[in-house]
DNA sequence: GCTCCCGCAGTCCTTACCTCA
DNA sequence: TATGAGGTAAGGACTGCGGGA
């Protein structure tokens, strides 16, 4: 079902499903939502920021306190260059934790978690994506089902005639005309190797099941 | 075959925010 | 209206595994 993307930079998936040709499943208006715009005015407006010159060890002494929460200017830097490569070689790595006073490490880790959450976001859109399709397909599959049965009530259909012989009906486009009696010959049954079954164009018609 | 490095999936844990009594 | 508890989302960090060099 799903083809995981070759290229972490290219997040791609590809979800076939009956009646959808691979190149229609996800519109590009879904696939190319920017999913690394960090969302605007929220409510992360006050980082608590520790840096690393204050990890060691807390004011009273205990075990050091984790480090969380990047600053704006961390999360800005970082997600600049998340646009421009999804991944660091070691000299990116480290030459980017030198400019924001992370650990290459953090960097690592923070690239590591932009990765997935990006992917998460892409699959969570595509799978309601997909809901909404398959419910508009669902929807025109009730209607196609009523103009079946209406259809059906209405008895419309190609026209077949009763063989006189068989006494089964025959679709009238296997019927032809013969030239030397000027009855009507069915096609199928001309084509056997004895039997020649003629009718007459009064023979009744009728309409079969759809 | 073994080791190292890296990315990923899954998870934990802390923090910030929201709701409600 | 203020406030504290509980729930929840977001995000930083860790662990284990697999694949490639």
């Amino acid at each position: 079902m799903a083809v995981l993307p070759s290229s972490p930079s290219s997040l791609e998936l590809t979800i076939s499903m009956p009646g959808f040709a691979s190149s229609q499943s996800i519109p590009s208006s879904v696939r190319n939502l920017d999913i690394n715009q960090v969302p605007s005015g929220g409510v992360e407006e006050e980082w608590i920021t520790m840096n690393m010159e204050d990890e060691e060890e807390s004011s009273n002494g205990g075990p050091p306190r984790k480090k969380l929460r990047l600053t704006k200017e961390q999360s800005r830097l970082l997600e600049e260059s998340f646009r421009q490569n999804h991944t660091l070689n070691p000299k990116q790595k480290e030459n980017l934790a030198m400019q924001l006073k992370l650990k290459p490490r953090q960097v690592e880790v923070w690239f590591q978690n932009r990765r997935a959450r990006s992917k998460l976001k892409q699959t969570e859109m595509e799978c309601e994506f997909l809901k909404r399709r398959f419910g508009s397909l669902t929807e025109q599959n009730r209607r196609l089902q009523r103009e079946v049965e209406e259809l059906r009530a209405m008895k419309v259909g190609p026209p077949t005639v009763i063989s006189p012989n068989s006494c089964e009906p025959l679709p009238a486009s296997t019927l032809s005309m013969c030239p030397r009696c000027e009855r009507v010959t069915s096609n199928a049954a001309l084509k056997g190797p004895t039997k020649t079954a003629t009718t007459t164009l009064s023979t009744k018609v009728a309409v079969p099941p759809l």
